[in-house]
DNA sequence: ACGATAATGTACGGTGCCGTACAGAACCTG
DNA sequence: CAGGTTCTGTACGGCACCGTACATTATCGT
């Protein structure tokens, strides 16, 4: 299946990427990686500088399908309630992501993880803040709405990960937007 | 200052919780916290079976701490909405006790830790449910309105851990508080 | 003050991971 | 197909931690 039976920085990167949605920054191991690729980790060493490159290049990978593609995805809708609705309803729906941003954010003393993090939420933030000002609110009410959303989002992505998330998921996501929609 | 020289279990207990606190469950290792304790090895060996048991010992003492004590205090607010009110300033005054329940959900596969953190989320949410039943809420929704305002607290408290949380907290609890309630 | 028991220190073997060394296979280009 | 370049496997040394063995010191009842 694979073009060629080397494997590119890229390969790695993924593989990477779904222990780290698994396990965590920690389970991020250059061994275990290559087991689950069949590969040893002279070709890891080949390809990578060393462990933490590994894990950076798996956040990176994190970055650019879980906020970059999807920015330009919304602003192309041009209603901003919509926008925060259509937002809503993707993030509820794709438990996933939420889980890998919320596991990064608990572990952002690794001072790989940090920055990435910090970009990423910075980012998000300022998108569901902006669609706030767009629909009226001054600058700083529309911060304050942007950190409630978006914890409502992390949150229950934690409370997702022990089953103590409510189980009808579009009455409750309902609820929420009716609660911080102005 | 010790009454005795000797450590006992309660104390190596509050130094692994010190330790998780800083550090999460995986930072939880016999060979650190005899370090931090200026103890060796076979003192702990000779107290506690196995690393498991460390890690068990400091997540009951949080438990005790953070929620068991806690109940009795808010039973004696017989206004449901002055009792929400004061579990959210206090909820929201103390980040390290946030920044636990946090990270030890999302470290919930870890044999040990997920039954402790069932319990307590689930006991938690049971308060909060039972604040917004007497409010008036059907069962249903008042589960559905626990969760979002525990999501909240959860959420805001992973913002805070990279400084993204809102900085006029007072007023972001007000807007939160005012959004939340019935 | 003395022996039993409780507690601690030192030393060790085992495991999983990091990163390196080096030899060999696969691939390209003339 | 010869030769260098690119990649991969095997083998090694090092570190941090787990848990055990055994010797050693404190503490207490009598």
């Amino acid at each position: 299946m694979p073009r060629s039976a080397r494997l590119s920085r890229e390969e790695w990167a993924e593989a990477a990427l779904a222990v780290l949605v698994e396990g965590g920054p920690g389970a991020v191991a250059v061994e275990p990686v290559a087991a689950r690729l069949g590969a040893s980790k002279s070709s890891f060493y080949w390809l990578f500088d060393n462990r933490r490159a590994l894990l950076l290049a798996a956040l990176e990978c994190w970055e650019r399908r879980q906020t970059e593609e999807i920015v330009p995805v919304l602003a192309e809708i041009a209603d901003p309630g919509e926008r925060l609705r259509f937002l809503v309803e993707a993030a509820f729906a794709a438990t996933e992501s939420g889980d890998l941003a919320l596991r990064l954010l608990t572990e952002a003393e690794d001072e790989v993880v940090r920055p990435v993090v910090e970009r990423v939420t910075a980012r998000r933030l300022a998108v569901i803040a902006g669609s706030f000002e767009e629909l009226g609110l001054p600058p700083a009410a529309a911060r304050d709405r942007a950190a409630a959303a978006y914890s409502v989002y992390l949150g229950t992505a934690a409370l997702a990960r022990i089953g103590a998330a409510p189980t009808d998921r579009s009455g409750y996501v309902a609820s929420v937007l009716a609660a911080l929609m102005p």
